[in-house]
RNA sequence: CGCGGGGUAGAGCAGUUGGCAGCUCGCCAGGCCCAUAACCUGGAGGUCGUCGGUUCGAAUCCGACCCCCGCAACCA
């Protein structure tokens, strides 16, 4: 604990608004950022927009739109959705930047002048209308798909970046873990990448894309897409460029490097082993801990397209299940780090079972029991230790405080681990338990009884409240704060209690006054 | 032989140091009545894709085969 944690998303490419691939890494992202700020670590969590390229200069010139205007539009609309989803990012950084794009010069020069750039060519099919290179992946029969034309092979002059040089050293770092790639199923596809297709020298610059970040020694370049992208994660904690560069104690940004994890999904994978490490191994620099890749959403079993017509967006979620809601059911959509199966059917079942009919009901039905409590004019009593009930036909006595920590154990381990579905599920379960408890300790009766048990069980019925707020707190800010409302606490304070501290049981004071607020998540009908 | 993911109850999914097969939803029966028609208990429902192997024991390890889906496009 008290370490520091820094962790990013990609810099989402500005071609398109954020949809809910965007959002499920983002999300995610924020979860862990605030876990780690909960748990007392300094925390910085970066996410942007990447805003440069031939694919940009084009989709804005369609728009009717400057380059500049139409990147602000799209880069706002990133952070608009952020902004509505809760997503405490401590900076949003854009590659068209001023201060991005001089250090992303100051570093190409670096690696230009040790060696690791050198004038080469680079070789494809290009397409006079397009004014681009083509995969051949993108040809149909051949052709251009917009122009129907056959593209010519060209070749031109480029700047290479020398990542042959770097294979043996990343291929060994990603084996002994040095420069983890989880889950493990992708280490594996980095390792058998490397082994079998190696690593070859990458083009570095464009000369006919003007839309980019100009090359120090040669301004008639501009530098291609990974070169200048990949820097964000340097840039965006305040890296001015300096080589070695310079630590927090003496006036530099970098107390938050190296990066403990980057976030992303499948499609970045492979640029991130290799091109992003050989960076800065290039730049001396040091790798990142952890890659961590997730999987990508299917649509009740479809792809997400525009054509098909089935993209989610954040807003689309935000509607229908507020924020909080929203939050909750891409975080639990599927394991983290598969692919997940997803669509409005399955959010509206998850809604009303986990959210609705799970800690909304147990939060409302506990607070109209201690009004009751109340009304008998009992006290709430920590008695502290053991209490029982019976449960599955048998007398079971739990220690409550042993109970708790081992859960709060499992969180924290799976959490660490960015096992964040998993995570939940420790939530679930402790709702599950409350249930329970109280169906088979029935406080109403006893209340009624003004049976002297009642206090306890009550106490012990909201104790486990404040612990689940604050599991909950990462996934779901806002809940947190309405349940800690309605149990009477001051959200401040508990917000800034030491973790330690907070997770030991009794935190809540007996003579607390419990408030009936809203529902929490109005059940969806139907 | 391009790479990868997957085939487990009606639906959607968990489940590898191998050890009586689990969760959510739905369905049936019962309970409770504090709560957001909620919550709790019990039940029906599975030859864990197929075949073979290793093992005292396999959803889990090994081999072969069948089927589905990504890896190209606006898209994490």
């Amino acid at each position: 604990m008290n370490k520091k944690f820094y962790i990013t998303t990609p810099i989402y490419y500005v071609n398109a608004s954020p949809h809910i691939g965007h959002t499920y890494t983002t999300v995610a992202a924020d979860i862990l950022a605030r876990y780690h700020r909960m748990i007392g670590d300094k925390t910085f969590f970066l996410t942007g927009t990447d805003e440069h390229g031939a694919r940009i200069e084009e989709v804005a010139k369609k728009a009717g739109k400057e380059l500049q205007e139409f990147t602000d539009e799209i880069a706002a609309s990133f952070q608009f959705a952020w902004d509505e989803l809760n997503i405490s990012n401590d900076r949003f950084i854009r590659t068209s930047e001023e201060g991005h794009k001089k250090v992303v010069q100051k570093a190409l020069q670096k690696m230009y002048d040790n060696g690791d750039i050198y004038l080469g060519k680079h070789e494809g099919l290009y397409c006079k209308g397009c004014e681009q290179y083509k995969n051949e992946k993108d040809l149909v029969e051949g052709k251009c798909p917009d122009h129907k034309t056959v593209p010519e092979k060209m070749s031109e002059e480029s700047y290479m970046f020398k990542l042959s040089k770097y294979k043996d050293e990343l291929l060994k770092k990603i084996k002994k873990d040095e420069f983890k790639i989880l889950p493990v199923e992708k280490k594996n596809e980095v390792i058998s990448f490397y082994e079998n297709e190696g690593l070859n020298d990458i083009s570095f610059s464009r000369k006919n894309v003007k839309w980019g970040v100009k090359l120090p020694w040669d301004e008639s370049h501009t530098a291609y897409v990974w070169s200048d992208a990949f820097l964000n994660y340097l840039t965006g904690i305040g890296w001015k460029g300096e080589i070695p560069p310079t630590p927090f104690s003496k006036g530099g940004n970098m107390e938050f490097w190296p990066a403990d994890a980057h976030l992303m999904s499948k499609d970045i994978l492979r640029v991130h082993a290799t091109i992003w490490p050989a960076m800065l191994l290039s730049l001396g620099l040091d790798l990142p801990k952890t890659l961590f890749i997730h999987g990508y959403f299917m649509i009740d079993g479809q792809k997400m397209s525009k054509s098909v017509g089935n993209v989610i967006t954040p807003n689309d979620l935000v509607k229908k299940y507020g924020v909080d809601g929203a939050r909750y059911l891409v975080a639990s959509a599927a394991v983290f780090g598969n692919d997940g199966d997803i669509g409005w059917g399955k959010f509206d079942e998850k809604y009303n079972a986990d959210l609705a009919n799970g800690i909304g009901n147990l939060l409302a039905r506990s607070i109209a029991l201690t009004e009751k409590l109340r009304e008998a004019a009992v006290e709430l009593q920590n008695k502290g230790e053991n209490f029982q009930f019976s449960i599955f036909n048998f007398q079971t006595i739990f220690n409550d405080q042993i109970l708790i920590s081992k859960n709060w154990v499992d969180y924290n381990v799976l959490l660490d681990l960015i096992q964040i579905d998993k995570a939940l599920e420790i939530i679930k379960l402790q709702v599950k338990f409350l249930d329970n408890y109280i169906t088979a300790t029935k406080p109403w009766e006893l209340i009624k009884n003004k049976d002297e048990k009642s206090g306890g069980v009550m106490y012990n019925i909201l104790e486990r409240i404040r612990h689940i707020a604050l599991m909950v707190y990462p996934f779901m800010p806002d809940t947190a704060e309405k349940i800690w409302e309605s149990l009477g606490l001051n959200v401040q304070e508990e917000m800034s209690k030491k973790f330690d501290e907070a997770i030991k049981w009794g935190g809540l004071p007996v003579d607390t006054k419990v408030k009936k607020g809203e529902a929490l998540f109005p059940r969806l009908e139907k």
